[in-house]
DNA sequence: TGCATACGTCGAACCGGTTCGATGAGTGTA
DNA sequence: TACACTCATCGAACCGGTTCGACGTATGCA
C-alpha cells in the first residue's frame, strides 16, 4: 500500500508538503499541488486512518452502543440505526456499532481505547449504568431518551409528557370519559425505561385532572402472549370508549385483533398511538398517532455530538425535547 | 491518558518490557510482571488502539455493509446486524457499520485507509457493485447471499433452492395440485436479488415436474400495497389450495387479511412460507416454514471471515449453503 | 535600495504502540 | 573452568501520518 513517503518520493517532495497539500493547512504551489495530485492518483494512495488517528488524536468515528432487549420491537430500533448512521456520514464520521451485553464495559472499552471521537447511546435507562464510565471519558456524548442524571451528557428524546397530554386532550375534546391506556411491557418500567412511566404519569395526570378513568396496563412484547392480552384487557373493559396504545409491539399486532373482534375503529373504539411514521410502511396503522421521529432525533443528536467534538465547551449541555406532532388519522369519534 | 510509556516509568523498566507483558510474547519474570500490571491499575492504562494498528496492521475491526431499500422489511435485517454484532464480539472483533448509498465508493474507503480487518457484505446482489472495489482490496470479506461471481470471496447463504422444493414437495405430498407463490417484491428480481430467482426457478421447476399448477406474483413491499395485492391475488386464484408466501412483508400482514376474508387455515388454504423463527417473537406466524436462520448464517459467515485474517490461505474460497429447516406449524392439510 | 512580509517547502519531532537484535546474568554440561 | 544456553530486559527502529519552526526566495512599500 502506498504511504505519504511514497506519494513524497514520486512527486519530488517532502512528506509534509503531500501532507499540507492534502490538508490545505498551508499555502501550496499550484504546480506542485498537481504533481502531488497526480502521483497520488498514480499510486493509489489513500491515508492510513490508524496513522492519522495517532497523530491528531482523532478516529473520525462515532461508538453507537444499544442493546437488544427480548421486549424491544426491532423496527423501531433499526430506524434509530439507520437514521444516525447516515447523520454521522453527512458530518464526515463512521459508525462503529457496539452491542456488546454488558454495557459498562464496552463503554470503557471503546473510550478509553480512544477508538472513537464521540459516543451516542441508545435504549437509556433511568439509571443507566453506563453513564458513569462515560463521564469518565474524554470524548463527549449524545444520549437518545432521558436518564436521570443529565450531567455531562446532550440528551435529546420526545417530550413523552407532552405527547400523553395531547392524546388525552384529543380524546377528551371528543368526549371519551373512559380510556384504555396500553402502557410498554412492565420489564421496560423496571428496567428504568424513562419514557415508559414519563407518557404515563403524565396521561394519568391529564386525565385525572378531566375527570377521565383510565385504565392502565401493561404490555406484552411478545406473541402469542401479546394476542393474547390485548383480548384479556378488551374484555376487560367493555366499557371503554376509546384505547390509548404505547407500546409499538401491541399497536402492529392490534389491527387484526379488532378485526377478530369484530370492533370498529373508530365506532366502536376509539384509537390513538403513538409510533415513528416509518412503521407505516411494512404495516397497516390507521392509527391517528403522535410520530416518534427517530429520523429527527437522530439527526439533532449527531449534528450536536459533532459540533461537541468539534468544540468541546461550544454550549452548555442540552437537554431537548422534540415537540410531538399529532396525525390525525380518523380513528376517533 | 496514560501511555505505555507512563506505565513503563512507573515500574521502572523500558516500554518494550510493558509490550511483552501485556502480550505474553517473552517471558517476563513474576515480579517484574507484577509491578507492571499494578501500574497499569494504578494509571488506568488501556492501549491505544489507533497506535497498535498502526503497528501492527491489525484493528480488530470488521466492516459490515449494508443498505436501507425501501422495499426491505426492516425486522430481517435487524437480525442479521445483530447477530453479526455478536458473533464478531465473540471473536474480539468490533463492528464498523457502513450505510453509504454509494456501496462500492465506501467499500473503496474503508478498505484503502486500513479501517478494518475483513468485510461483510449484507444484501448481495447478483452482479453486485460492491465487489470489484473488494476484490482489490487487502481485507478478506465474507458475504451473506450469493453474488454471480464468487470468485475471491467467501459466500454463506440459505440453500433457497433446495428451500422451495422442500416446501414444493410439502404441498405436493398433501395433495395440493394448484399453489399460488408469492415472490418478493419486483424490485429484489430487478435488483439482483438472487436469493429471490433461485427461490422462484426451483418452485417452479419442482411444481412442473409434479404436474403442480403454480401462480406466480411479485409481492408488494410497503403497506397499504401489500395488504391489496393480497386480497387481489387471492381474489384471482379461488381455485388455489395453497400458498406459499417467499415475502417477509406480506406474511406479516398474512394473518389480518386471512382473517378479514374469512378465509381459514388450513382449512381453506393451506399456508407455508420462509422466515427466521424470531419474527414469530414479534408477529403472530402460524405457518409451516423454512428458517432462514439469520443468526447460523452470520455466525458461519464471521467466524469464517476472522479464520482468513487470521491466516489468508487457510482454505479455498468457500460457498457454504446452509440446509433448509422446516418447522411444522400445522398450516397445511 | 533596503527592509519587512508573505509564500512555498523542508527537516525533525512527535503521536503510542510493537518487534527485532543485543546484552548481561544465571544455569547446566563437558 | 570454559562454553553454550536460556532467561529477562533494554534500546532502537519502525508503523504512517501531522505539525512546528526554520529558511530561502519573491513581493510590496517606503
Amino acid at each position: 500500500m502506498a504511504t505519504i513517503g511514497d506519494v513524497a518520493r514520486e512527486a519530488g517532495v517532502s512528506r509534509s508538503t503531500v501532507s499540507y497539500a492534502l490538508s490545505g493547512k498551508r499555502t501550496i504551489s499550484q504546480e506542485t499541488r498537481e504533481r502531488i495530485e497526480s502521483a497520488i492518483s498514480r499510486l493509489g494512495f489513500t491515508v492510513n486512518a490508524g496513522a492519522r488517528a495517532l497523530a491528531t488524536s482523532e478516529t473520525m468515528v462515532l461508538g453507537l452502543f444499544l442493546q437488544f432487549h427480548e421486549d424491544e420491537f426491532p423496527p423501531a430500533m433499526l430506524q434509530y440505526i439507520y437514521s444516525i448512521s447516515q447523520a454521522a456520514r453527512e458530518e464526515g464520521y463512521d459508525i462503529l456499532m457496539v452491542t456488546d451485553a454488558d454495557g459498562p464495559a464496552a463503554v470503557r472499552r471503546i473510550t478509553s481505547s480512544n477508538m472513537v471521537d464521540g459516543i451516542i447511546l441508545l435504549d437509556i435507562a433511568h439509571d443507566d449504568p453506563r453513564l458513569e464510565p462515560l463521564r469518565s471519558a474524554r470524548q463527549p456524548a449524545a444520549l437518545i431518551g432521558l436518564p436521570r442524571d443529565t450531567e455531562g451528557v446532550d440528551v435529546f428524546d420526545l417530550d413523552f409528557g407532552e405527547a400523553a397530554r395531547l392524546l388525552v386532550d384529543h380524546l377528551y375534546g371528543l368526549g371519551h370519559r373512559e380510556v384504555i391506556l396500553l402502557a410498554p411491557p412492565r420489564h421496560v418500567f423496571e428496567r428504568g425505561g424513562a419514557y415508559a412511566w414519563r407518557f404515563r404519569d403524565a396521561a394519568m395526570e391529564r386525565a385525572a385532572r378531566y375527570g377521565i378513568t383510565l385504565y392502565t396496563y401493561y404490555g406484552e412484547s411478545q406473541q402469542p402472549a401479546i394476542n393474547r392480552s390485548l383480548n384479556a384487557i378488551l374484555d376487560a373493559r367493555p366499557s371503554a370508549t376509546a384505547l390509548i396504545v404505547h407500546n409499538d409491539a401491541s399497536i402492529a399486532a392490534l389491527p387484526q385483533i379488532l378485526q377478530e373482534r369484530g370492533t370498529s375503529v373508530p365506532g366502536d373504539l376509539s384509537v390513538v398511538s403513538l409510533f415513528p411514521r416509518e412503521f407505516g410502511r411494512s404495516f397497516q396503522l390507521p392509527y391517528t398517532a403522535i410520530e416518534t421521529s427517530p429520523d429527527a432525533l437522530a439527526r439533532e443528536a449527531v449534528q450536536h455530538l459533532v459540533r461537541r467534538i468539534i468544540d468541546p465547551d461550544y454550549a452548555p449541555p442540552i437537554v431537548k425535547f422534540i415537540e410531538p406532532q399529532l396525525t390525525i388519522r380518523g380513528s376517533t369519534a
